[in-house]
DNA sequence: CAGTGAGCGAGCTTCCGCTTGACTT
C-alpha cells in the first residue's frame, strides 16, 4: 500500500517532483490525456445535445492499466495535471477512467517545480472544476465537428484524402494570400542618393561622414539632374542632434519565440527545435518546452540574478518579471529557460549545446540592464537645393544586456551603417567626395517560414504550443503548401556617380526573389483555400479562432452552458456543409487559357487526379485531349499560353544513336533523357529540355554510363559490390547490405558476402 | 521512379491538444 500517489502530465516532471516528496509519494505520469473521442466515427452525440463519446485510445491503454493499479493500492490520489483547460480535462477523464473515489482524490495544481511551492499546493488541494472542464469538452466537440464535418466535403468536392479544420486551414490561408500579394506586387524603382563627404580643414582622424539625401527621385533623369545640382553646391553641417536612448532585453522563450530564434539564428527548422528541444527538457537540462508564459519563477530570478553579479558584476542586473502578451496564452507553465542557469554550456551534441546556449543567454539577458545609446543626427545643407543630407551615428554608451544577447529580425539587415562620425560642428564647410544615386526595387511582402508563420498564428490566438510543429507538418503532408528554395532572378541597377565633378554611369545586377526554405502554397492547397473561402468563410476567418475563445472562456467563467454554445455554432455550420454538399460540381481550379497557336485546340489548366495539368482539346467537342503535367514551378493559377504551349512539346525525339532513339521528357522527378530503355536525369541547372540537342543529350547518356561503370567494384553472381553515396556497399536480390568498417571491398569473397547478408537478416528477425 | 488523365463503386481518408517512445537508415 502506497500512502499518497501523485499523478502528473509528463514522465520528466514526475521524476523531479518524486524528488522532492519523501518516500511516502510515489509520482507517476499520464502521458497528456488519456481519453479521445471515437476515433472510428464522429464521437458525439448531436441529438443528444452534443454529448463526447470517448475512447482509450490504444497506446494509451497500458498506460491506464499502470494507473488503475497505482491508483487501487494508495491511500491519498493527488491528481496535478497543468492549471489550465486542457489539463482540468485530465484531470476529470482520470478520474472517471480510473473511477477514483472522491474522498480519496485531491485536485492541486503548484506554478514551479520546487519543494516549498509542491508541499504549499499540497496543503491546498480542491476540487476538479467542471466549468473549465465543460469549456474543453466544448473545445474539442467544436474542432471534431468541424474537421470531421468539413474534410468529407472536400473528398466528395475536391479530392479524396483532404483536410480541413479550424486550425490548419487558416494556415494555408495565410500562405495563399501572401503568395497572391507577392503574385500582385508591382515592383517600383527609385533612387536613392548616398554621399561620402570630407570635412574641410580636418586632416587629422576620421575626416569623412557618409549621409543619405531627404530626398528619393523615382527616375533616371530626375536623380541626374540632382547630381548637377550638387556638382555646383556648397555643403555645410546645418544641425546636429545627439539623443539619448536606452534599448530592453527581450523576454525569456516561449515556445514560439524559441522556434522563431533558433530558425533565425541557428537555422533549425520547427521541428528540429521541438525535438532538440526535448530532449534537453527529459536530460534536465532547460525547463518545460512547451509553453505560452514569459513568466519566472522566484527561483530563477535569484539564479540569474546571481550569475549576472558573477559574470559582468552588480551594474549590470535588473531583474524584470514579464507578461505574456499572446491572445489565448494559458500560463500553465515557467518561460523555456535553463533550470540551472548557473551552467552557461552543457555537454551534448553541436545542436544541443548550440539551442542550450541560446535559451541560456535570452533568460540570462532578459535580466540585465538596459542598453544606453546615444544616437547623433548630422544635417548637410545645401546652397543651392533644399535637399539635405543625413548622416546617423550611434555610439553605446553602457552595453548591458547587449553584452550577452540581442534579437534578431526578421527581415534582412538593412544596409544604413551606423557609423561613427568625426567631430563635427554646425557651419562646417564640407566637401564631397562622391555622391552616388542607386537604383533601388521596392519589394514584396516576404514569404512565410516555418517560424514566422507560427509567429502569425501565435499572433492571432491559433494553435498552442504544443500544435505549432505539427500544424506544420499537417499542411506539408496534405500537400497545400511546400517548403522550397527558389533561386532567383537577376536584374539591372542604374547607378550614376558624381566625384571629381564628373559623372559616370554604370550598371550592377542584383538578384531578386531568391528564397531559402519558405513556404510556397501548391494548386491543391489554393484550390482548397478558395473553396472554404466560398463555402466556409465563417470557418477560415482570422477571427473565428478568436470568437470562440471568447465563448469557452464564459463556459468556463459558469455563464453560458457548453450544448447551447456548441448547438448555436451547430445548426447554421451543419446547414451549410448541406448546401455544399447539395452542389453537384466537382472544383478543379480550371481556368481557360486560350488557343493554342497551331491547332486551335482549347487549352485549360486544371486539377487532375494525379496532379496539376494542362489539357489541349475539348472532350464536349468530342475531341481526345491531350494532357502534360505542370512542372514544379508552375501554379494553375499564374500559368500562361505560352508555359502552357511549351509543356506539351514534350516527350519529344532527339533522334537516333547507334541505332536507337533518344526521346526527351519530364517526368514526376524532373526532366530525363530515355535511350534503351533507361532514364538518364537531366540537371535542370545544366540543361533545359526544351532546347535540349541531340549532341548534348548523347553526352550526357555517355557520362552517366561511365559513372555507372565505376560505380561497381565486383560482381559475384548476383552479389553486387557497389560504391554508393555512403561509401561501399553490397546489394542483393533488391536488397542493400553495409559493409563493415575496415574491410577493404575488393578483397571480399562470395563467402564473406553471405554472411554479411545473412547477418542483417538474423538482426531483423529479432 | 520517369504513367496516368474515362467511369463504376467498395472502402478508406479527416479534426485539435495533451504527452512520449517505437520504428528505419
Amino acid at each position: 500500500m502506497i500512502e499518497n500517489l501523485v499523478i502528473v502530465e509528463s514522465p520528466a516532471k514526475a521524476r523531479t517532483i518524486e524528488k522532492f516528496l519523501g518516500k511516502d509519494f510515489k509520482v507517476v505520469s499520464s502521458f497528456g490525456h488519456i481519453r479521445d473521442l471515437t476515433k472510428k466515427n464522429l464521437g458525439i452525440d448531436i441529438e443528444g445535445g452534443f454529448i463526447p463519446n470517448y475512447e482509450i485510445p490504444r497506446d494509451k491503454v497500458k498506460i491506464v492499466n499502470e494507473l488503475r493499479k497505482a491508483a487501487s493500492e494508495a491511500k491519498t490520489i493527488w491528481i496535478a495535471s497543468d492549471e489550465d483547460r486542457e489539463g482540468e480535462a485530465i484531470a476529470w477523464h482520470l478520474i472517471e477512467v480510473l473511477n477514483l473515489d472522491p474522498s480519496k482524490t485531491k485536485r492541486i495544481v503548484f506554478h514551479e517545480i520546487t519543494k516549498s511551492a509542491i508541499e504549499e499546493a499540497i496543503k491546498n488541494p480542491r476540487t476538479v472544476d467542471m466549468n473549465l472542464v465543460n469549456a474543453q469538452q466544448a473545445r474539442r466537440v467544436l474542432d471534431r465537428l468541424v474537421g470531421f464535418e468539413i474534410s468529407p466535403v472536400l473528398w466528395k468536392k475536391v479530392q479524396p484524402a483532404l483536410s480541413a479544420g479550424r486550425v490548419q486551414s487558416v494556415a494555408v490561408r495565410l500562405i495563399v494570400e501572401r503568395e497572391r500579394e507577392i503574385i500582385n506586387f508591382k515592383p517600383e524603382s527609385s533612387f536613392k542618393i548616398t554621399g561620402i563627404f570630407k570635412v574641410v580643414g580636418m586632416e587629422q582622424g576620421q575626416s569623412f561622414l557618409k549621409a543619405e539625401a531627404s530626398a528619393k527621385f523615382h527616375t533616371e533623369a530626375e536623380a541626374e539632374k540632382f547630381l548637377e545640382i550638387c556638382r555646383n553646391a556648397d555643403f555645410e553641417v546645418k544641425n546636429i542632434s545627439v539623443k539619448p536612448g536606452t534599448r530592453s532585453p527581450a523576454p525569456p522563450f516561449t515556445t514560439s519565440t524559441l522556434q522563431q530564434e533558433a530558425y533565425r539564428k541557428l537555422g533549425f527548422s520547427v521541428s528540429r527545435t521541438m525535438a532538440i528541444a526535448q530532449k534537453l527538457y527529459e536530460e534536465g537540462k532547460i525547463t518545460y518546452m512547451r509553453t505560452d508564459s514569459t513568466n519566472l519563477s522566484k527561483f530563477a530570478l535569484i539564479k540569474i540574478k546571481e550569475v549576472i553579479t558573477e559574470k559582468f558584476g552588480e551594474k549590470y542586473t535588473r531583474t524584470r518579471q514579464y507578461r505574456t502578451t499572446s491572445k489565448g496564452a494559458q500560463e500553465a507553465h515557467e518561460a523555456i529557460r535553463p533550470s540551472y542557469p548557473e551552467k552557461s554550456s552543457i555537454t551534448g551534441t553541436q545542436a544541443e549545446k548550440n539551442l542550450y546556449e541560446l535559451i541560456w543567454k535570452r533568460s540570462v539577458a532578459s535580466q540585465m540592464a538596459d542598453a544606453l545609446i546615444e544616437k547623433t543626427n548630422v544635417t548637410i545643407g545645401m546652397n543651392n537645393s533644399t535637399v539635405t543630407f543625413t548622416s546617423t551615428g550611434e555610439v553605446i554608451l553602457f552595453d548591458g544586456f547587449l553584452k550577452l544577447y540581442s534579437e534578431s529580425a526578421d527581415l534582412e539587415p538593412q544596409d544604413d551603417e551606423k557609423a561613427i562620425l568625426p567631430p563635427v560642428k554646425a557651419g562646417m564647410k564640407l566637401q564631397y567626395d562622391k555622391i552616388t544615386a542607386h537604383e533601388k526595387y521596392t519589394n514584396p511582402p516576404p514569404r512565410y517560414t516555418e517560424a514566422s508563420l507560427v509567429k502569425k498564428l501565435e499572433e492571432l490566438g491559433i494553435g498552442r504550443p504544443s500544435t505549432y510543429a505539427p500544424i506544420i507538418s499537417t499542411i506539408q503532408q496534405r500537400g497545400y503548401v511546400a517548403r522550397e528554395d527558389r533561386p532567383g532572378e537577376k536584374r539591372n541597377l542604374r547607378i550614376i556617380e558624381l566625384a571629381g565633378g564628373k559623372l559616370s554611369r554604370f550598371i550592377k545586377t542584383e538578384t531578386a526573389g531568391k528564397e531559402k526554405a519558405k513556404l510556397f502554397p501548391k494548386d491543391i492547397g489554393i484550390i482548397v483555400n478558395d473553396f472554404l473561402l466560398d463555402n466556409f468563410s465563417e470557418i477560415v476567418d482570422y477571427n473565428f479562432t478568436a470568437g470562440v475563445e471568447e465563448q469557452f472562456d464564459h463556459i468556463a467563467a459558469g455563464e453560458l452552458e457548453c450544448n447551447k454554445m456548441l448547438a448555436s455554432f451547430y445548426s447554421p455550420f451543419h446547414k451549410t456543409v448541406e448546401k455544399t454538399l447539395e452542389k453537384k460540381a466537382r472544383t478543379t481550379g480550371a481556368r481557360i487559357l486560350g488557343k493554342h497557336p497551331v491547332t486551335g485546340e482549347t487549352i485549360m489548366v486544371k486539377m487532375s487526379r494525379y496532379g496539376p495539368v494542362v489539357q489541349a482539346g475539348d472532350p464536349g467537342k468530342n475531341e481526345k485531349p491531350s494532357f502534360a503535367s505542370l512542372q514544379k514551378g508552375q501554379l494553375i493559377e499564374t500559368i500562361t499560353l505560352e508555359d502552357a504551349v511549351k509543356l506539351f512539346s514534350l516527350p519529344r525525339s532527339l533522334g537516333t544513336f547507334e541505332g536507337e532513339e533518344i526521346i526527351v521528357g519530364a517526368g514526376r522527378f524532373g526532366p530525363y533523357l530515355k535511350y534503351r530503355n533507361k532514364f538518364y536525369s537531366i540537371n535542370k541547372n545544366n540543361d533545359d529540355p526544351y532546347l535540349i540537342n541531340l549532341e548534348r543529350a548523347i553526352e550526357i547518356i555517355k557520362e552517366k554510363n561511365d559513372t555507372d561503370k565505376k560505380k561497381v567494384i565486383k560482381e559475384i553472381g548476383e552479389i553486387k559490390i557497389l560504391n554508393g553515396r555512403y561509401g561501399p556497399y553490397i546489394s542483393y536480390q533488391g536488397e542493400n547490405y553495409k559493409i563493415p568498417k575496415g574491410t577493404n571491398p575488393e578483397s571480399l569473397s562470395e563467402d564473406d558476402c553471405l554472411k554479411i547478408i545473412e547477418n542483417k537478416s538474423k538482426k531483423n528477425q529479432k
